[in-house]
DNA sequence: GCGACAG
DNA sequence: ATCTTGTCGC
């Protein structure tokens, strides 16, 4: 595997095309095989707005496995660096969300991203992006998608269809809960797809979003509170 | 050239 | 992503 230092990027902000270089050297490196050891915390991360785009605001929650008990969170603001381009993501919310990151009271065992794994046009989402730079396995769990199609999805809680891209399988449409649009899973980094599921599945409440994503998604947008922390 | 397009 | 209240249905 490659050992190379990853590009810092938060002292970096590149132009389009540097960023599209950088993912296609990158992405070569996302192992998209299990390499997770024994599951005993679950991190959840999200990335919110403030003032018309102006601020970013990170949020990550830790939960405990198998209860899915909050043990902590962390919310980070700083000035937003770049702005949204599709395909781009990462570049504009890993900066931010590295910072919540290292403010974590403990190593989450596997974390759970808001956005696409490896179901990217060049195989380099956002949850695959940061599961390089945190060397954890990571997945994708986004609410659509950016590229891929697939057929129905089953109806039953569960379910699922592969996603493809270019004849090849990036992920899956999982129906989280029925009758309700289906969320889009893809393995980020040192985890399968079908690991991915598995775990989404088993962090699902009566929700459409898994409780780790759920969770940091209302952090980072400022909605309804937290449930108490376990401790 | 014409759409599509995570958050 | 964000602006925003109530309301229909399981």
């Amino acid at each position: 595997m490659d050992k190379t230092p990853l590009t810092p990027l938060h002292e970096w902000t590149p132009t389009p095309d540097k960023a599209i270089a950088l993912q296609r050297e990158l992405a070569p490196r996302v192992e998209r095989e299990d390499r997770i050891g024994e599951v005993n915390l679950i991190a959840g991360v999200d990335i919110g707005f403030e003032q018309e785009g102006a601020i970013t605001r990170a949020a990550v929650v830790l939960l405990d496995w198998p209860s899915l008990t909050l043990v902590d969170h962390v919310i980070y603001r700083e000035p937003t660096r770049m702005p949204y381009i599709p395909g781009l993501l990462s570049f504009r919310e890993i900066p931010a969300a590295l910072e919540a990151f290292n403010k974590l009271s403990a190593t989450p065992d596997l974390v759970m991203v808001d956005g696409q794994g490896i179901a990217h046009p060049r195989r380099l989402g956002v949850a695959s992006h940061l599961g390089l730079w945190l060397d954890l396995p990571t997945i994708g769990v986004a609410k659509s998608i950016l590229c891929g199609r697939h057929d129905e999805v089953p109806e039953q809680r569960g379910g699922w269809t592969p996603l493809s891209h270019r004849g090849e399988v990036i992920g899956a449409a999982l129906r989280s809960r029925e009758k309700v649009k289906p969320i889009f899973i893809s393995s980020g980094h040192r985890v399968s797809l079908e690991t991915s599921l598995d775990w989404v599945v088993r962090c699902l409440g009566r929700t459409k979003l898994p409780e780790p994503t759920r969770l940091a998604d209302r952090l980072a947008s400022r909605r309804g509170a937290m449930p108490a922390a376990s401790s």
